[in-house]
This record gives structure tokens, sequence and C-alpha cells, in this order.
DNA sequence: CATTTCATGTAATCGGTTACATGATTAG
DNA sequence: CTAATCATGTAACCGATTACATGAAATG
């Protein structure tokens, strides 16, 4: 019997726990208020989701009975899930990922300096511009010879598609540079620049 | 008894079988070999969801039996089928589905100017400006807040998503000028540029 | 003749969507 | 005291994923 995999959402869930305890109302904010959208803030998903993940011994909860504020169920990242979490984020990724799922590519971004070190962060970021590298030059080519005879709307959702991973490229170098900036001035974990928004507009 | 909604695979069929009439399996092919990815290609998505669209009357199959080929069952739009299309596609965009989910409306861009004109296409895009403008400032601000408290991975996916935005605001500046040279070259249905990618590279 | 590619399907399973339900706490 | 917000759930439904099945035509 084995343990059927989790969803994306759940690794979601389980990341953003990684990173500090918190309730399923916590997790439904962040899915509704920050920029992590794309995720459902449901409860109808997310509750199911941590019960699951609870079930399959990732996380644990314990119900807080703060004075004057309603019982709120505050679930925490056990051994296992932190191993499970490090074992997704160590999946390399893929063409067909980059493709079809750059969402989860960004996703298990954002969670792996925390989970396994800026290393495995900038470890992704040189795979990733492999893998665009390889990419992009093909959709530049298919718009070159097929965009003359497609209606001009749907030549034009190309490219924008097309820029989107131009605008990629360009971010990971910027991210590229600025781990190699966090290095050089070293500390235990490293410090992060105020402001660094790659010297856009 | 509501006639239940077409999902989002549904209507990206539908868009396609507008374009031309063609089988499952030609549909599989758009969604592997060209960029349309983030589609499923898998044949139990496919089939049944063309069996949904047939059972409902918005497409209408054939089988072929051309001689030295196999059996193909073809499917061709009908004008419910062309009715339901056209009013998908009207359908405001709204900044929910900016942020949540854009795919799908490129996705409606994409097919617009064949099932609408391109009058329509360029509505959207110039509703898309004025949403991108209005949202896309209170992305920096966070980024600008929340930036420096948020693990260096965490910040700069953040960035990289409104680096993406800020590609869409620039493309739709671009596809918005593209329709104007376009209708100033006037034809009845007017011309495509022929490798018209906007000064880039 | 065997293998690959073309082409269409079916069945089990499971997660997400939508909608509803429930209570406690704070605000007006 | 009512209304809104906090906070956690449940249940029905449906579509996508995965994997399997089939069979014909082209390819070597």
């Amino acid at each position: 019997m084995k343990t059927q995999p989790v969803s994306t959402l759940g690794y979601a869930l389980l990341g953003l726990i990684n990173q500090y305890p918190c309730s399923g109302y916590d997790l439904r904010k962040v899915f509704t208020e920050t920029a992590m959208g794309s995720f459902s803030n449901s409860p109808g998903a997310i509750y199911p989701a941590l019960a699951r993940l609870e079930k399959r011994g990732s996380i644990a909860s314990e119900v807080k009975d703060s004075v004057g504020l309603r019982r709120r169920r505050v679930y925490r990242i056990t051994a296992a899930g932190e191993a499970e979490l490090k074992e997704w984020l160590s999946q390399p990724i893929t063409r067909t990922e980059i493709i079809r799922n750059l969402g989860k590519v960004m996703l298990r971004f954002a969670f792996m300096e925390r989970a396994l070190g800026p290393d495995a962060a900038v470890a992704l970021l040189r795979k990733l511009r492999v893998e665009l590298n390889a990419y992009v030059p093909g959709l530049k080519q298919y718009l070159q010879e097929k965009g003359p005879s497609m209606p001009l709307s749907g030549m034009l959702a190309l490219d924008s598609g097309i820029r989107h991973y131009e605008a990629l490229q360009q971010w990971v170098e910027y991210a590229i540079r600025t781990y190699g900036a966090a290095a050089s001035s070293k500390s235990k974990s490293f410090r992060k620049p105020h402001k660094g928004n790659g010297g856009k507009s």
C-alpha cells in the first residue's frame, strides 16, 4: 500500500506550515490576501487537505483556546513532514514541468531556501536557466514559422507566452546574481537586501 | 435542470474546433506539440470532454472512413456551440481572473478574434490594461514592504510574479498597437504582419 | 512478421468546487 | 441586540489523472 501522493495544494500548505505553525484560517488568508494566488482559498479544499496531511503524519495539530479568542486548530510540521517536503523539493525540475506547471516550480523555489538552504535554491535556478535557454529558441522559431498563418490574436497570445519566458530568463539571471551578492556579504544565514528590484523601472 | 457549465478544457476544445473541424487525436496533438501547454493531452480527459460537448449539442461528429487511413471521428462546431463560445468569450474579465486564472484570460483572447472579431479583442486588451495598471502597483508595494522580512527565495519568487505582470503590461501595449497598425492597413479582415516581435532582442 | 504510430475509448480513483451548516466573538 | 467577522467543518458532485484496452495501418 504505497502511500498515495500529496497534492500540490498539500505541498503548498506543508511548505507554509514549515515556515511557522498556523491554522487553517491563517492559510486561507495567505491564499486570499497575499500574492500566492492560484491556490484555492476555499474551506472545502483546505480543511480536507489539512486533515489528509495530519492523517498521514506530515503535520500535527493542537487546539489553542486562547482567552478572548475563539478556538483555533494550529498545525505544525512533523519530522516526517519535513522529510517529505525536502524530498519533494529535491525533485529535479523537468522541461515538461516548466511548460505545463511553472507555478509548481516557482512554489518549490519559494520554499527551497528555508527547507534546503540557499545552495539548493541556486542549483534550481541554474537548472532552470539551462532548460529555459534550451526551450525558448524553439518557441520563437515556432512563432516565426507558424505565426503568419495564425489569426492575429492567436499569434499575439503565443507572443505573450514567449515574453513571459523571456522575462523569466532575465529574472533567473537576477536571482542568481542576488544570491551571489548575498553570499559574498557573509554571515551564517545571509542578509537580505532591502529593496533589490533589479534595476527595473 | 440548468445546463451544467462547460469546463475550461471544454472551452479550449470548442474554440479549437471552431477554427477548423478536427478529431480528438488532432486536438491531443495541439496540446502536446504546440505552445498550448497547460492543457491535458491525455485521452482520459479529452475524449470524455468531447463526448460531453456532443451530448449537450455544442459540437457534432462524423466518422470519416477515408481510404488508406483509419477511422477518425471528426468534430465540427454547431450553431448552439458557436453561441455558447461567443457567450463565454463575451464575459468581462475580472481582477480575480487575472490573479488566479490568467491562462483562461489568454485563452479567451486567443479565440476572440475568430469568434467575435478584432474589435472585441482590442476591447479585452483595453480592459486588461486597466486592470493591470490598477493591480501591479499594489504588488510592488507589497514587495517593498514585506520583502525584507521574507526569506530571499520567497522575495524572489514574488519578484518573478511582478516581472511577469510587467511583461504582460508591455505586451498589452504592443498588442493594441499591432491591432491599430493592422486596422489602418485596411482590408475586410486585415493582413497579418510577418514577423512583428515588438522590437525585442 | 514484428514493432511503432495512429486513433479511440473505458474504469477507478481522488481532489477541488460549490454550497451549506454551525457556533463563537466582536462591532455598531 | 442585530450584524458582521472569525473559524472550522461537511456533503454532493464532477472533472482530471492514471492506467489499461483495443485494433488498424504504416514501417522496418
